[in-house]
DNA sequence: ACCTGTTACGGTCATAATGACTACAACATC
DNA sequence: GATGTTGTAGTCATTATGACCGTAACAGGT
């Protein structure tokens, strides 16, 4: 803000919207609640609540993160919240006029959500139902896979292509696991996120060539129901940025 | 927003923020305004104004750049207009509760600016002086650089980081040139947004074996006043990304 | 103890892309 | 036509990648 200081300055509502994703039995996974209010009551959307304040917009996603999974501020079991990007169009709540604020947040395996005051349910979906849902007309999907409310479609669509991006150039997918973890659990994020599978050879070399971006103990992992070689425990590095980065499958 | 729809709402004020890049005279280059009212009356800002009940955030950035600047929705001109990111720090205003959506915006060498209606005036600042100027406490640059109100200076280090790392992977440097145009001038935004030049043979090498990423003309440039071979004229391709990338100097 | 299936690990090899150069062509000016 | 400047084209060693393959370590059954 600098000019039209004396102007009026129309009345706005702030919001936070969260888009919270895990890794939940090998499946890329989002956290959605059912509206119990109107508008959009019987609805699913995306967690969020209103900016308190005395709180700046990441703070009261951290908030709303707390109160809709429980989640602490993440300790050394990993996890990440960033902001993604501010949604204002005049008409997207019914209501009034509201600008949200998103956020994306992601953790290893979080545990089953309890809803918050005025939701009427609260749990995990798998992001590829709902992206299909949401894009395509007539996919193929479970009949209960939910649209969204608002335009948390189009929110959801810009987390998860933030996400996958972010995979390729940064060490964001140590915070889809808990520490220690084994290379191949690692890899599963990947193939999670992506939908494919980065070679196993070639993603070995890939993330023990990076400096720091893992480190090893001495320690094995549990063996697999499927048996198998046990591999080798490891903890996150202090890297952040991959480069070259790791690129997704070339097509 | 979906939660707590009966609890009270704070209302705020939602602003937008332009960072307005230029190439000058071979400077990179940011459009700033000097405030002619409080708060920060006298200092550099960034243009930037209320948003108003009927139009998006992009729609007010667009608004108050044309109302600063005089230009246009970027015609066969090139430029570029996208949002940064949200700031909403409680006291980053001291009248009241001020959220404000940060743009970034840039366009081939546009004209001088003719200051909005309280603004006391507006013009160019390279880029780097002013970063100096913020971060760096005895660095050496012109007395006359200003140090910049609100948080502003964050807003433009996260600006200028933006750009950089967008140069890399896509083909948003065709924005700052104004079409036909040869590649050396196409290199020289690189120059001077990177602050390093990248290799004539290798920038040739990359920009012309990424498909689409500039059309060849029939015909060639003006010789520069330097004298030397007259370079070909290319147009702006349909590419809009750039993989593998293009690095910045390794260090 | 041995076989079998499964998973982790350590390599190879051709190909692609890059960084650092060098040689040459096309202009302006003296 | 000599000289300086700038654009264009090509070389070559090094690095990184994609696509493999062979072997080691484990579980479970026979």
């Amino acid at each position: 803000m600098s000019t039209n200081d004396s102007e009026t300055h129309p009345p706005f509502a702030v919001t936070v919207d969260l888009a919270v994703f895990t890794i939940r039995d090998g499946a890329f996974s989002v956290l959605l609640v059912e509206r119990g209010v109107e508008p959009y009551a019987g609805s699913w959307a995306l967690p969020g609540g209103f900016v308190e304040p005395d709180e700046d917009a990441e703070a009261a996603a951290w908030r709303e993160l707390h109160e809709e999974t429980g989640v602490e501020r993440f300790g050394r079991h990993g996890g990440h919240l960033e902001q993604l990007r501010t949604y204002s169009a005049p008409g997207r709540d019914p209501r009034m006029r509201v600008v949200s604020v998103a956020h994306v947040a992601f953790a290893p395996d979080l545990p089953e959500p309890h809803p918050g005051s005025d939701a009427a349910g609260a749990r995990w979906w798998a992001v590829d139902d709902l992206l299909v849902r949401t894009t395509d007309p007539e996919g193929e999907v479970a009949a209960d896979v939910p649209r969204l409310a608002f335009d948390h479609a189009e929110i959801l669509r810009d987390a998860v292509e933030r996400i996958r991006a972010k995979l390729e150039y940064t060490t964001l997918a140590l915070e889809f696991v808990a520490e220690p973890f084994t290379l191949p659990e690692l890899r599963r994020v990947y193939t999670a996120v992506w939908g494919t599978a980065p070679d196993l050879g070639n993603f070995r070399r890939k993330v023990l060539g990076t400096d720091d971006f893992v480190v090893p103990t001495e320690t094995h992992g549990t063996p697999s129901e499927a048996g198998g070689r046990r591999a080798l425990l490891y903890r996150r590095g202090a890297a952040a940025s991959i480069s070259p980065p790791m690129l997704r499958a070339t097509g």
